[in-house]
DNA sequence: GTCCAGGTCGCGC
DNA sequence: GCGCGACATGGA
């Protein structure tokens, strides 16, 4: 089935420039420019997609045999969308991208978007799992609960995939079993509060995904401060925070103020005149 | 053995 | 509000 594009895009760097695509269930094949990864849709069958760039539209593909109706083609094509960002628009990024010389080369190259999972629960989760450890040990931590938890999809051509776990079975696997057997450490009592919010149709996480919605009580999460908050909110599409980190006192430390580590006020002010945009001019200024 | 990696929590002040 | 120790894990 095709997406049509209304604008073209930088279909490699909307995968790429951020490290999502490493993180299973992504999979991205450098020799033919396809991505692939699973869908778990609202009738609750699981899908396994490739999905390839063509100037005007998006090619998606159902890589198993499943017997598929509208519904579900359109509950694909939502999250594709999603996905890659597809109904957001990046023009006042651009401009300021401009004004400030720097970045200028984004409008040109349409670059900005950054690859997101299509559940936020997938997103909160992943995003725990980045915190206070290695990328080397995100990657693992993720690969492992992808799949000791994940369902199993078989492709046409004999390739297994794996669905990210829901919620529910993250919760029944149990704080002790995620430390156990998915090694995610402390980390294991952060993703049982996320599932439980999750599953809370008070809290309704997926709610959050809605450009207009609050995002404040996301911070309610066991595990978010504020690092995972600014980073959450990126794949939200507001990028007025910045995820301030190791990472981003390195950056700015070392380009911005002579390898001499500033105070917390001056680390944070860098991106000021950005605006709406801190987090992806700081992105982009890697 | 010690230290640390894309931090955060819960406490005491 | 701020400072500080604790926290699981695996690699250097």
């Amino acid at each position: 089935m095709k997406i049509l594009l209304e604008t073209p895009f930088h279909f490699e760097g909307a995968i790429k420039d951020h490290g999502w695509w490493m993180l299973a269930p992504n999979r991205w094949d450098e020799g033919t420019k396809i991505y692939y990864r699973t869908l778990k849709l609202d009738t609750g069958k699981n899908v396994a997609v490739s999905v390839s760039y063509h100037k005007d539209y998006l090619n998606v593909e159902v890589e198993n045999n499943i017997d598929l109706i509208e519904m579900d083609k359109e509950n694909i094509k939502q999250q594709i969308t999603w996905i890659f960002r597809l109904e957001e628009n990046f023009e006042d990024f651009y401009v300021l991208g401009q004004e400030h010389k720097k970045i200028s080369s984004l409008a040109k190259d349409k670059r900005g978007r950054l690859l997101r999972s299509p559940t936020l629960f997938e997103d909160v989760i992943k995003v725990i799992l980045t915190t206070n450890t290695s990328w080397q040990q995100t990657v693992n931590m993720t690969s492992n609960l992808v799949n000791g938890l994940g369902e199993t999809i078989l492709t046409k051509n004999e390739q297994k995939f794996k669905t990210f776990p829901s919620a529910k079975k993250v919760l029944e696997a149990g704080e002790e079993y995620l430390k156990e057997h998915i090694r995610v450490g402390y980390r294991s009592a952060y993703l049982i509060d996320a599932a439980k919010k999750s599953l809370d149709d008070t809290f309704d996480l997926e709610s959050f995904k809605h450009p207009d919605k609050d995002l404040s009580e996301i911070k309610n999460i066991k595990g978010v401060g504020p690092y995972a908050f600014s980073t959450l909110s990126m794949l939200l599409g507001r990028y007025e925070t910045l995820p301030i980190d190791s990472v981003y006192r390195d950056h700015v430390t070392n380009k911005y103020f002579d390898s001499v580590r500033p105070n917390k006020k001056e680390l944070a002010s860098v991106y000021d005149e950005w605006g709406n945009y801190k987090h992806l001019a700081y992105w982009f200024d890697r």
